[in-house]
DNA sequence: ATAGTGATAAAAATCGTTTTTTAATATTAA
DNA sequence: TTAATATTAAAAAACGATTTTTATCACTAT
């Protein structure tokens, strides 16, 4: 997703990534209209990039915007995150499927050093923001090869989705061990290259996140 | 998509529509940088909207943004259009299916109205973008009670997507003929609610699109 | 008391200019 | 002649200020 190589990001670029990463955080409240002049001071960035970015979370789905009335951060509802999971559910086994078939040496040993570099995160529980990248870019590496960039594109969007959801949940390290050996066994499903228990595996783990982010989710649906 | 309730619309949303509709009418080259002074005078826009439309669009996956280099119109390729066509098939033929299913009254009538404004903008083959819009209206209300936001806004954004590709060949009377004959059919197997058939008939319209975009395809790849 | 109206304050959107970065061209040294 | 460097021109990005729109609140009339 990110346009910058790390270097070279514009004001613009920047600003657009921090906001993403404090939306999928829940640094703002489900609804809350967001007041440009303090995003202005809080990310110290002038308002034209500030806008842009703005605008690009709203085509993206992080926000709202209304014309004429600014941006806020979308509402919670049930019935999202079960459209989000069930759809995520699917469009992850299609590709899951794919990269199954396309992947060869080299990817699984990218998917080896990713799933190495989330268990070594896993063990500094107190960097929660270096975890969810980590397991971020394990899901990525799983599915990577699959061959349709849209596919990859929308799974990441709902990913992003996904995410807002469910770190409004409590961590669980009950869970979050169960999670773990679930992310070991899809990379040795990966490398046996067996379809049918991955595409039930990989349903399983996003149904255990599901369930749990939905006891977060009554208040204000 | 629109934000706009065709009332208060601002300068940035009504340049994000106008240059959407000219992204994907085909009204830029493929690869072509945008000028942005260029876009000022023509859209009749200032900097600060034209900017936040170029950035919408970029998110929407109708541009493609370079950091410090501006825009430019997304390439053409053949393995490209292979991916948004086939993913197309999937997600619409899922939204189908669930559409069947939930569909009321109230959706049949609506998908009545659709199918005959498509049959009169037919009978207009002059205005081109009546035509478009009618059809687009049309595959939208036939998926539209499948109960899936999400999965709408991506079939939407595959479709704007697959038209880009679709609209650089010339028009063809005896395949738009064939396709026109396909609504109608559509439109019965959703009134019958016949799932089987109707993304059986579902995949081959998007199918015989495909291959008519194909043969404009080949020079830049 | 309530609905409607007008004035005021706040915020969003837009504009024109300045700064920064990239691209093109010319210049110099090997 | 080529490659590297400096210079200039062009374009993108960012800023600060202005305009426009919306929201709030007081006031008046019913």
């Amino acid at each position: 997703m990110s346009i910058s190589e790390s270097e070279n990001a514009t004001a613009s670029t920047q600003a657009f990534e921090a906001l993403k990463k404090d939306l999928i955080r829940g640094r703002f409240a489900a609804g809350e209209k967001l007041a440009i002049s303090t995003l202005k001071t809080h990310y110290q960035v002038g308002l034209s990039p500030l806008r842009e970015a703005l605008n690009r979370l709203a085509a993206y789905g992080l926000l709202e915007q209304l014309n004429q009335r600014g941006f806020r951060v979308p509402e919670i509802h049930l019935e999202e995150l079960d459209d989000i999971a069930n759809l995520r559910s699917k469009l992850e086994c299609m590709a899951l499927t794919q990269a199954f078939q396309k992947g060869d040496a080299e990817w699984e040993s990218l998917l080896l050093a990713a799933h190495h570099r989330l268990k070594r995160a896993d063990e500094q529980p107190q960097q929660v923001e270096e975890w969810e990248f980590a397991h971020l870019r394990f899901h990525r590496a799983l599915l990577a090869p699959c061959g349709s960039t849209w596919l990859l594109r929308f799974v990441e969007q709902l990913h992003d989705q996904f995410d807002r959801y469910r770190r409004l949940a409590p961590p669980n390290p009950e869970v979050r061990q169960v999670l773990n050996v679930q992310h070991g066994e899809l990379m040795e499903l990966a490398l046996s290259r067996d379809i049918a228990a991955g595409r039930s595996l990989l349903d399983d783990h996003i149904r255990l996140s599901h369930d749990v982010a939905k006891k977060c989710c009554q208040p204000n649906t």
